[in-house]
DNA sequence: CTGAAAGCGCTTACAG
DNA sequence: CTGAAAGCGCTTACAG
């Protein structure tokens, strides 16, 4: 293995100033920087990156803590992930998968000191984890928020996404639109929900018809549930707002059965998904795509901004999701 | 930040002796131990992982090299990466994420030394990540395989499960038996289509019947493509096997799209996919799922074994996919 | 069974 | 502009 010695060696200089020259922290006569250089390509030098995160006490590795998401499968959930991978690669920082489910583990983890900060991913309303990360002294940020709005985060604008949903059913003369949200059994609540149903409280509002809100798993049952409970109980809905990928599919397919046409007799608009699943439904579903690939990008930004203190870096961001209209939205009924 | 030093002051030992009975290296009299331990629990002190790693040149760090799969949502991806995650953590490794395309960078990552080995994704029949592993001395576990067939593997049994998948079409009186595929524009195709071609080849061959090809890409249009070259250029077959998760859905909508039944007109089993993406599918489909969750780990596990030295691990591991049948098969017509 | 000490390969005040 | 040296927090022969 060739070490920094070996470089200074050649190029005649003390290791101190390779340093300097591989860093750029401070200035070194041009001669020296070539020469210095020159040993360094004709080695084929690579600084060793944990000796260096052992001195400077900054690994320049970040983790991105999540729940089993084996379990939850989304379209989105991977477009995170590898958007945060890619961000902090391009910013030369690694990113290490922590599959945590208690907070106890996570500190655990924390504590052996290899990780410069955490992503915080499936974030609900009231988060333990936010907690124990300020105990540890670690920084972070959040995709997703919890109720508290003054921590650092990348979220999707649910209002804006829930907003032009309306907006778009509107349109084809929508007004009575029911919502479709997802609940997990035993686990506490992510806070996206909640900010959904606001949303969609306050777009409906002007309609004036009293808001119709469902809460089934996230699968295909869930989905077909959700379309039993919209049109025996909600009949009179001719559109719906889907805030649940993972029952858009079986939402679709109950309606079908059911004998009620899509988008005839019930108009759907699945929100914050991806728009290949939109394709993979019959028919093929409008969607409104989230900026998923962008959110776990600016997630592992903010957080390497906050590390390296990087001046008037945005410490929050929301990005609405895109509406990509298939054929599940028609004029109502 | 406490370190061994301060364990070691408090307990009255040398600080190596705190790391002997930390690593379990040596014997310690139970007295010494037990006040080691006390002093740890009362500090609460945490070894650092840096430092350790620097010391024993062992970082207990994996990478997991993959393309950017931003752009290739497949269900059984996020799978395999989670399974992969969870198998290293619980031997105590994380695993970073290098979404690498070129063999130049990865090469680059290589030598920084973070990592103690690699799990290579998206294998190709010949894979110049492979000779760049060797040539760094990186111990290696590939998902999929090359060409050669005595590197360190798991992969799916293809060969197994296109059998399995020919029995159960041949149960319903199925002979004429036609094969989707992947097709991957300008990227190298990877080893697992070669190997599915021959195993249908094989499995097909005693039904008399020519085999009948189709490569399309992996998304919906890829599979609406592969439902009119079936319906008009292969009209008389009664059966199709896809081992393209992507145009799954794209089938099943052209072969509607065209006027004919599913199964009645042609059965269809998805294979090398989830049970989610046959649920979601209209009618649903019968998938052979993918060991996904279990190659993931499988792989951590064959690369730790490695990197530790354990004798008598199994260095290559094929596992099949599982039927589930759906209501995509039915008797031949 | 335990300890003193070298060493892992860097960074970073400090001195000149 | 450059260097000598301490130090990051561990592991690991080596000696006793």
């Amino acid at each position: 293995m060739v070490t920094m010695r070996d470089v200074a060696a050649r190029a005649n200089v003390s290791i101190a100033t390779v340093s300097f020259v591989l860093n750029g922290t401070k200035r070194v006569a041009p001669e020296t920087r070539a020469r210095i250089e020159a040993a360094i390509e004709e080695l084929n030098y690579r600084r060793n990156v944990v000796a260096r995160a052992l001195a400077s006490s900054r690994t320049r590795i970040l983790a991105l803590v999540h729940p089993d998401l084996e379990a939850r499968p989304n379209a989105t959930v991977i477009q995170f992930v590898m958007g945060a991978a890619h961000g902090a690669r391009e910013r030369g920082y690694d990113l290490v998968l922590w599959p945590v489910n208690d907070d106890e583990q996570m500190s655990h983890l924390l504590a052996g000191g290899l990780v410069d900060g955490a992503l915080l991913m499936e974030v609900r309303i009231r988060d333990s984890r936010v907690a124990r990360l300020v105990a540890a002294g670690v920084p972070f940020a959040l995709i997703g928020r919890t109720e508290d709005d003054d921590l650092p985060y990348v979220d999707i604008d649910f209002a804006t996404t829930i907003h032009q949903a309306v907006a778009h059913l509107r349109g084809f003369g929508h007004e009575r639109v029911a919502l479709v949200t997802q609940r997990t059994k035993g686990a506490p609540e992510p806070g996206r929900i909640m900010r959904v149903e606001s949303a969609y409280r306050a777009a409906i509002a002007p309609l004036g018809h009293p808001p119709a809100v469902i809460a089934v798993e996230g699968n295909s049952a869930g989905g077909r549930q959700a379309a039993r409970t919209l049109l025996d109980g909600f009949g009179e809905h001719t559109a719906v707002i889907l805030v649940n990928e993972g029952a858009s599919a079986g939402l679709a397919k109950g309606v079908r059965a059911a004998g009620r046409a899509i988008p005839g007799d019930l108009s759907i608009i699945s929100a914050a998904t991806t728009r290949e699943l939109g394709e993979m439904i019959e028919p093929e579903l409008t969607v409104m795509a989230a900026p998923a690939p962008e959110l776990g990008r600016l997630a592992a930004d903010a957080l390497i901004d906050q590390l390296e203190g990087v001046p008037d870096a945005p410490p929050r961001t929301l990005l609405p999701c895109t509406l990509v209209p298939g054929e599940s939205v028609g004029p109502a009924r």
